[in-house]
DNA sequence: CATGAATGAGTATTCATTCAT
DNA sequence: AATGAATGAATACTCATTCAT
């Protein structure tokens, strides 16, 4: 498929580079935040010139927005597994690294939200998915019982991922399982 | 005394610039991120030279990770409260703002933590606190279940304070605090 | 074609913008030292934007580097000139000061190399060029009689255009020229 | 002489003190150029606080300018040595590397006059010294012939302590003194 | 006499971005 | 569609210099 004699220059088609492009971002960003990103090592990374950062994204900043968003297509997880097993499949998502960063991970994302526009895409995305969770629990303050099931995903994912403090980076994920399921449980479950 | 409009020169007192110079690197660190931050930045913020940046801390690195430490000499919070009430005055110390800029919020330093130094510091500075919470848990993992209470922390103070979703954001404090107490509740009892 | 008073940008031709600011590199580099030109100073005197210098050279170090080692290419005064009127031929060399300026005056190279990376260069062309010599030379110590040949090169460029001394700089050259052939010959001539 | 106790703070006397800068000034400017010598290096060679280049010197250029002339007050090797010996004396002088830095050698000087001012310090203590020996010759053009004995020691000293190329680094000084002899005598003997 | 505190202008270098081909 | 050339504004950091004690 690289063979096609009418293309000289285009190696990959526009798609293609788009896809390269938001997925190098996606992955910088979770190791170096969007500040500490430059538009060259996205390039770089993805194998392209710079300015085609420019081409299909407008600016670094709409690049990364692009990026935040990406892959949030998915929350399937929230709103089709039975309530009783959702902490552990989100747990497994949330540890899964590979596809943290093929569909970014929502702790990444929240650990590199220090520009704004990352900030606000972010947000929608965490409203817009646990508010799919929040309609499925009963009682009162379901929308900040699915914010802080969020919360917890964000906070072991950084510990574990980003700082790497001993206990959590080093558990297994059984063990890690238990804890996890025992406080989101108070969430889910209908309040006492 | 301080306000004597002659003075050219700022008053010369060495540990006030150095202090002003620390409150404004984790007030900006806190919002901005260490690589979304600049010397300068930092420096307008003190009301101090920039140049004073390097004579006091060498290097902007430097400064960061002393900021990063800074106010966590104080965590007598997790080693002196009774574990019933622990949660309380965790939230309670993580959701006040004035206090978390001047001593460094756990939450905001997280989330500017994409600086490998800041990250170490910021590592040693959690496993030393909460490895204080540790030694009074009874049971099994109980390093893990204290960096866990570190997690919610972390969790709910990024969504609250730095991405702002609704819930999280606008919940007053008593509701907030049932949910994070009945949370914290399944890591701080021994397992059942 | 190139004074067309249209373009806001340069001409798009990276060869003559490399080339240009090597000519500028060289020419302050003979009147302030490395040390004592900024690569400012150098893309102004190109009429190039500054932050070519790293485009094309990567370093300041490097781009002056480079320009230590440009216009060495054409020892063949050295290797080409019958001996006898080789001191005529290499004075001629050293006080063309556009020559000079264009393909990097000995003196004004030695004058300058307070920089250890220029230094390396320039003692390997000075090697490379009046070895060259010294394999002409008969009887004993011919590397030395030859390096000393440069010494007398180096020492009259720089009284005459660096330091300025009266007789040196006013001087003209046919008188100039009596003394320096005698002292080459010294050292030209096979030893009494 | 360091025990005077009515003595607190000076350990070293005024005197001592500008000797001290202008000795550290002289040795580091041969080594990396006025331009490359920072003031605080100048300081920290001498053991002494950066202000008191100023309070000695008024500013960094008046500091280098006066460090170019000290130690030029010794020209009895010029007005004194026997016209025959005097080659050997000059090199002598100009190959004792203590001494140089001592007293100012000339070829690191030359080396070192990127600076304006210290360019014409050095102009007049090469005038002086050398029209000294000037006054000595017979025969035409004696200004210039005796300013030539200069550009030769500067010229080899340059090649052997600055540069460093092979031959005349290594050279040992006996056989640089035959050379040098012969060089000389054709400007020091009345032309032929 | 000596020193630490403070300053503003400067340095090399990198960035996001645009132009021309 | 894609690329290299060019730009201006910013960054971390250093310098010579002055003030206050």
């Amino acid at each position: 498929m690289d063979a096609d004699p009418t293309t000289r220059h285009r190696r990959r088609d526009a798609a293609a580079t788009r896809a390269a492009l938001l997925h190098a971002a996606r992955s910088l960003m979770a190791r170096h935040g969007v500040e500490g990103t430059s538009t060259r090592d996205v390039a770089a990374a993805a194998g392209v010139n710079q300015t085609l950062v420019y081409r299909y994204f407008g600016s670094k900043e709409k690049l990364f927005a692009e990026a935040a968003c990406a892959g949030a297509e998915s929350p399937n997880i929230v709103t089709k597994t039975p309530l009783a097993e959702l902490p552990r499949a989100l747990l497994d998502r949330a540890l899964d690294l590979t596809q943290a960063e093929e569909s970014g991970d929502l702790a990444a994302l929240v650990g590199a939200a220090n520009d704004e526009h990352v900030r606000a895409v972010l947000r929608d995305r965490i409203e817009k998915s646990f508010g799919a969770l929040a309609a499925r629990l009963d009682g009162p303050d379901a929308d900040l019982r699915a914010e802080l099931v969020a919360a917890i995903l964000i906070g072991v994912g950084l510990l574990r991922h980003k700082i790497g403090t001993t206990a959590t980076s080093t558990a297994d994920r059984e063990t890690l399982a238990i804890y996890v399921d025992r406080m989101m449980a108070t969430l889910i479950r209908p309040s006492p």
